[in-house]
DNA sequence: CACCTTCAATACGTTTTTGTATCCAATACA
DNA sequence: TGTATTGGATACAAAAACGTATTGAAGGTG
C-alpha cells in the first residue's frame, strides 16, 4: 500500500512548484486572482496546464499557498531583523517608528495581492479564520518588538491588544492612500505622523 | 439623423438598468467581481444577457457605476445628515465620534464590495483617479462636519488635510478588523477608542 | 547501468462564457 | 387608437476554460 495523496517532494517538483508560485504572484497583481485562469499561471510560468494540476488542486488552494508562504516569509525576516535590532537598540520614538515602517515596507506588487486577497477571504467563510489567525501572529510580533523598543525609549504600553490592533489598521487604511493618491511623499508622510500618534496614544511614561 | 450613442431613457430602461444594478451588488459580494460572469447578474434580476447588452457594454462598465452610484448615494445621504445635525449640535467629543461612525456605518455586503472595488482599482490606472477624486470630495464633506462639530466642543483642527486622511485610513483599516476578528464588539470598541484618539491628536483647544 | 517511478506534456471531450444578429412584444407618441 | 420605435428575448457561432486520461522523457533507485 503506497500513500497516493501526498506525492513525494523531489526535486523537480519543488522546482515546478516555485515556478508556478511566482507566477501566480505577477499573474494575480496585475489581472487580480478573479480573472486569472489555470492557463494564465502555466503560460507565465512556461508550463502547461498538466503541471499545474499535478501539483495544485485548484486556483484557490494555489492563492491561499502563494499567501501563507509569502506571509511566513515576511514574518520571518520580520523576526531576524528583531533580533539584529537588539543588539542595536532605537533611542528615539520617531527612529523606533521608522524601523518599523521600512520593516513592514512592501512593493506594490505584494499590497495590491493582500488587498485582493482580504477581499477573497471577506467572502470565504474558511479564510476568515486563517486571516484572523494570522494577524494574531503579526500582533505577537509586533508586541514583541514594541516591548523591546519601548523600553529603551521609557515608555510603557497601556493596552496592548489594542495598540497591535490600531498600528495594523493604520497600517493597512494608509496602504491604500499612499497607493491611489497622486501625492505619495505626501501620504507618506502623513503616515509617520499617525504611527507616531498611536504610539503616544497607548503608551505613557514608565516609572523608571 | 439621430443619436445612435446614447439610447433614450424610458421607463422600462431605467427599471432594467436598476435591476441589474441591484442584482450585481448581491452577486459581486457573493462571488467577488472577478468570478462574475454577465449571465450571473442576468439571472439573478430576472434577465436574459440581451438587457444587460442593452445597458451596458462590459461588466467594468457596471461595476464602475454600481460603485459610483453608491458612492454618490452615500455622500447624499451623508449632507442631509449634516444638515440635521445643525439644528442639533453635538455636545462633547464621544458624541461626536459616535455620530459620525453610526454615519459611516455600512453593511458587510456593502464593505466588502468596496474592498473589491479598491483592490480592482489598485490595477487598473484610470480608476486610480476616479477613486483618488472620490476620497476627495469624502474629506471635504468630513471636514464640513468636523469645523461645525468642532466649534460646539471649543476645539480646532490642526491640519487638516491630515486629519481627514487620518480618519479615512482608519476607517478602512478599522472595517476589515471588524469582518475579520472572531470578536466583533471588541473590534468595534477598539475602533472607537482609536476615532477618538486620532481627533485628539489632530486638534488643539480652541482659543475662545 | 538497467529498471522503475515520477511528473509535465499532450490530446481529448465537455462546459462555460462570450458577443452579435435577429425577432417580437411592450411602450412611447401623435 | 394606430403606428413607429424601443428594448429585452432568442438563437447562433465562436472562443475560452476546464479537468481527465494517457504518454513519454527525465530523474531517481538498486
Amino acid at each position: 500500500m503506497v500513500d497516493t495523496t501526498t506525492p513525494r517532494t523531489t526535486r523537480r517538483r519543488i522546482e515546478t512548484r516555485r515556478r508556478l508560485l511566482d507566477s501566480a504572484v505577477e499573474v494575480f497583481s496585475e489581472k487580480g486572482f478573479g480573472r486569472t485562469t489555470v492557463d494564465d499561471v502555466c503560460t507565465r510560468a512556461g508550463f502547461t496546464r498538466g503541471a499545474f494540476y499535478s501539483n495544485f488542486v485548484s486556483l484557490d488552494e494555489l492563492f491561499l499557498t502563494v499567501w501563507e508562504e509569502r506571509s511566513d516569509a515576511f514574518l520571518a525576516s520580520a523576526e531576524a531583523t528583531v533580533d539584529e535590532a537588539n543588539q542595536d537598540p532605537v533611542t528615539s520614538l520617531e527612529e523606533g517608528i521608522d524601523r518599523l515602517l521600512e520593516l513592514s515596507a512592501i512593493d506594490d506588487r505584494w499590497a495590491r495581492i493582500e488587498w485582493e486577497f482580504t477581499a477573497h477571504a471577506l467572502r470565504t467563510p474558511g479564510l476568515r479564520e486563517v486571516m484572523a489567525a494570522r494577524e494574531e501572529r503579526i500582533s505577537e510580533l509586533l508586541l514583541r518588538i514594541l516591548d523591546r523598543a519601548m523600553n529603551h525609549v521609557n515608555l510603557r504600553i497601556t493596552d496592548r491588544a489594542a495598540f497591535a490592533a490600531a498600528l495594523i489598521a493604520v497600517h493597512d487604511g494608509t496602504t491604500v492612500q499612499m497607493l491611489i493618491e497622486p501625492d505619495p511623499d505626501a501620504a507618506r508622510e502623513r503616515r509617520r505622523n499617525l504611527f507616531l500618534a498611536v504610539v503616544q496614544t497607548y503608551t505613557e511614561a514608565a516609572a523608571s
